[in-house]
DNA sequence: GAACAGATGGT
DNA sequence: ACCATCTGTTC
């Protein structure tokens, strides 16, 4: 007992347009995903900024001075993020990051926040 | 003569030709640049997708770019903490390795 | 103009 | 599923 309901327009292209149903529904589902996706990467980026933004912090703490290496020259560094902005900060961070742990475990006895006083070099 | 009506017509031909190529000229332009923006924005992805840990064969997409690096971010940010912990040997010259 | 998001067509 | 492009919107 399962006869198609009355259709007699919402099935075949009744519009002498070029979007007969079937195509516009396929659109909006590509649509809607599209949305989803960008949505992700765009959650993604802001979760990379605010990495960025928390190390790239500390990082200005251990040094004692707020130059921000190149990457901005502001105390007050509350921007908003761009996209763009986002992927250099953190090719300059991790590259920063790995430079520092490296050279902690390279000396036996090398602690964090030792200057150079003297020179052994 | 009266070339005034023909200079008016000519002119306003052309006006209108001008408005509508205009903005076409605009847009043009408008696409140029927002192709060159995206140019630059995956350079910097490339960039990203080179210092990041991972096998060469694998050609990661944007997101799993982006969400390898927020982890491996973590990660530096970590080790770097737990180094301070300890002032022993932790001999690790295998940075990338350590968090695969 | 730069940065962004939506729609859309292309692998 | 991922991406590039065109386009209008916002700042």
């Amino acid at each position: 007992a399962s006869g198609s309901i009355a259709s007699g327009s919402i099935n075949g292209d009744s519009d002498g347009e070029g979007g007969s149903d079937k195509e516009v529904v396929r659109r909006d589902q590509n649509n809607a995903r599209e949305r989803i996706r960008v949505r992700d990467i765009n959650q993604a980026f802001k979760e990379l900024g605010k990495m960025c933004y928390q190390v790239n912090g500390k990082m200005i703490y251990e040094l004692q001075h707020s130059s921000m290496g190149g990457a901005n020259g502001g105390a007050g560094g509350d921007k908003a993020q761009t996209k763009l902005g986002i992927l250099h900060q953190a090719v300059e961070v991790i590259q920063k990051l790995e430079e520092q742990v490296r050279q902690r475990n390279l000396n036996p006895k090398s602690a964090a926040h030792l200057r150079r006083t003297h020179g052994d070099d | 003569m009266a070339p005034s009506a023909e200079k008016k017509a000519r002119k306003n031909a052309r006006r209108t030709n001008r408005s509508e190529e205009d903005t076409l000229v605009q847009r043009h332009c408008a696409n140029k640049r927002e192709r060159q923006r995206t140019k630059e924005l995956n350079e910097a992805f490339t960039a990203l997708r080179r210092i990041i840990p991972s096998l060469p064969s694998d050609k990661l997409s944007k997101i799993h770019t982006l969400r390898i690096a927020t982890d491996y971010l973590r990660f530096l940010d970590q080790v770097k903490r737990d180094e301070c912990k300890f002032p022993s040997e932790m001999v690790d010259g295998g940075l990338q390795a350590t968090f695969n």
